[in-house]
DNA sequence: CCCATCATGACAATATACTGTCAATGCTGC
DNA sequence: GCAGCATTGACAGTATATTGTCATGATGGG
């Protein structure tokens, strides 16, 4: 060790800022292009993978990937739109309609999807996931953190 | 050690991803929120710190921040309307003038990034520093990871 | 049962970003 | 100098997201 060499807090987290918003741009570009001929940019897909377990309410997705309500609802209308989903009947609420993938929708998914996977292994080839699954769990815990002071 | 507690690669990316995404988001709205009391989202402090030390031209502007250069250009016009910045001369281009903080800029920009230093403390309090600065430089080297794998 | 409240979908306005294109400027090699 | 290429600002079009508002459907307390 040649001396001190811990960044003060504030800096980390300005650093980490920045690293994340760059990060943030480039994963969507990536996924951009991996759907591209298939019509699908990353919003959609992402819409998409919300649902392939089981069907989930707009409101439900908006929840899961920290968006709002209405900009879900906006990209489930055109995927709608575009028979790669279906609204289904909620047996619990008749407005709220169930997203629901179509086979189109689930097959156009499963291709990206296999896209992406390949497209991961590449870049991240040799990392320790423990690296990777650490750096997630730092940043879980200052969106939980940043919740809580948010919903004082 | 209770078994395999390691997580495939390929699931800690997607677990990466997930998070990144709702961080952006969260760190998005929260600058939204200390600016705008003086008019600043986050987009334009963040243009506005960009060249809080040095002025710099529209390009390198975005460069720095991982945008496209109509973005920043965009954000730049609507900041020199409202004389937070002015575009100087630039001695080495004649079109590519300086992005430059007025007075006003820089005291606008000083009271978000007061705010912002204390919500930051407040909300990582008691953390480990060197917590902070790991994710940082994962996220950092799987972004050169994947520059590198896209410039082929 | 009714009323207050909440959740949801639809609609409108706006902010932030992207791509693509063009003309003007700058730069490099010959 | 000039020809070719790269950089830049301006403009147009589009995608993704936000906020706000409203009407309708759902729910729980009196």
């Amino acid at each position: 060790m040649t001396g001190n060499n811990q960044l003060p807090l504030n800096e980390a987290v300005t650093a980490l800022t920045l690293e994340v918003f760059r990060f943030n741009g480039q994963l969507l570009a990536v996924g951009d292009e991996l759907g591209r001929d298939l019509g699908l940019s990353s919003a959609r897909w992402q819409v998409l993978s919300a649902v392939v377990d089981t069907p989930l309410s707009v409101a439900h997705v908006a929840f899961n990937r920290g968006l709002t309500r209405q900009s879900v609802q906006r990209v489930a209308n055109l995927l709608a739109e575009e028979k790669l989903i279906i609204f289904t009947e909620n047996p619990r609420h008749r407005r709220a309609k169930l997203v629901t993938l179509t086979e189109l929708g689930r097959a156009s998914l499963s291709a990206v999807i296999a896209r992406h996977t390949d497209w991961v292994n590449k870049v991240v080839a040799g990392i320790d996931s423990n690296i990777i699954a650490a750096a997630a769990a730092t940043i879980t815990m200052l969106r939980q953190r940043i919740e809580t002071e948010e919903s004082k």
